[in-house]
DNA sequence: TTGTATCCAACTGGATACAAAATTCAAGCA
DNA sequence: TGCTTGAATTTTGTATCCAGTTGGATACAA
């Protein structure tokens, strides 16, 4: 294991908090009180909290502090939007630059997500990487950097919705259609496929949001 | 005046060298120097270089320094496949939600760079806020985050290649081509326009790529 | 009771000092 | 002559210190 460097700890330990709604938007993040909780000096914690500010996963009015940003209803909104539209590219990307192998590691991902129905914590976890790996397939890394930042954005939402069964049931037989289409090497239906997964999911978020 | 911090103002700096060539792709950013040539301590001059790196515009290997990146040529291509790709989206955007004084303002810039079109620099400088405001116009702020993000990677490649006038008239006759399906809300006619001034953006830059 | 002024504490911004790691170069040995 | 070892140099990583600013609390006056 390449033993990280302190600073790139604590990026991902407030990740990670952030994950799991130990550290929810509104709250505080003040340098000394992080660097206590995780034994080490402020200066690493600085270059994690600014990193997170970069990516806008928190705000930092001078000499104020940092606060976990909220996102109101109309940024989830846009988010999701951009979600679909991310999503449609990759899946369009992939169907034309990834590998039938690849589409091959799609399909267990998705058995294994359905698998877990059970544990709905370990499901959206290889849902994670089944979506990961459907961006790599893309071959784009521009594409998934800006994937990627959009994700981190994301976190701020709380966990993933995978609650019920029937919810994991709709998820992977809409993984099903993509994959499907990519085997097919069908661009256009890979694109449809994909957005039609994403919006039911931006469906599933907002219904939950509201309560 | 809100006098920025330091470390903001470095950050300003190091990326303003990289735009005008003073700093070049493969070249090394040591943090001593640098914070040398700022006359600041190395603290601001680290937050700013770990800003960079969280956009890549800089990588950084651990105890060995930063160097600036360089674009392959297949990033090249990846990177400006995006760029076509966000913005058609914000165009389409735009369309929807955009007002018409904002495209009216759009037909402004479009003639202030044709105005300037002896003034290669200053044409590109309008240029930029032409695209600006067109991803303004579109409303979603993480899509400005993402295309702000991949534009920061283009400035790797060197200036905007306004050389000559038959460029500067082909690039404002695309934009009045977009503006006018702005302005009769013509979603589909809008994005269609954007990618087809993108595509030939990408056309000019490859062409000044390989000398 | 409310508004205002002043003071204090808390926190961040920046600088400096120290430790650790990696690269480089040279010298010694086979 | 080539290779290996090791020490010096370079550069980043981390800790600590000081100063400046901001927000709030408290006290006093209207």
């Amino acid at each position: 294991m390449p033993k990280s460097s302190s600073g790139a700890s604590a990026y991902d330990t407030v990740i990670q908090a952030i994950r799991d709604g130990r550290f929810k938007p509104g709250d505080r993040l003040v340098e000394e009180e992080v660097s206590e909780q995780l034994a080490m000096s402020r200066t690493p914690v600085r270059e994690a909290l600014r990193r997170l500010e970069a990516e806008q996963i928190i705000i930092h009015r001078p000499r104020q502090g940092a606060v976990v940003r909220a996102l109101d209803h109309s940024e989830v909104v846009e988010l999701y939007e951009m979600r679909i539209f991310f999503e449609r590219k990759a899946a369009e990307l992939a169907a034309q630059h990834g590998t039938q192998s690849e589409f091959d590691v799609l399909g267990d991902l998705n058995r294994a997500i359905s698998a877990e129905r059970k544990n709905s914590a370990r499901a959206a976890a290889i849902n994670q990487d089944f979506h990961r790996l459907l961006y790599q397939a893309a071959r784009n890394r521009f594409l998934i950097a800006a994937a990627r930042a959009l994700n981190n954005s994301l976190l701020l939402l709380g966990p993933t919705t995978f609650t019920d069964e029937a919810r994991v049931e709709t998820v992977t037989a809409q993984h099903s259609a993509i994959i499907a289409a990519l085997h097919a090497r069908d661009v256009a239906g890979a694109g449809a496929a994909a957005e039609t997964h994403l919006k039911t999911s931006l469906r599933a978020r907002l219904k939950g949001m509201t309560p």
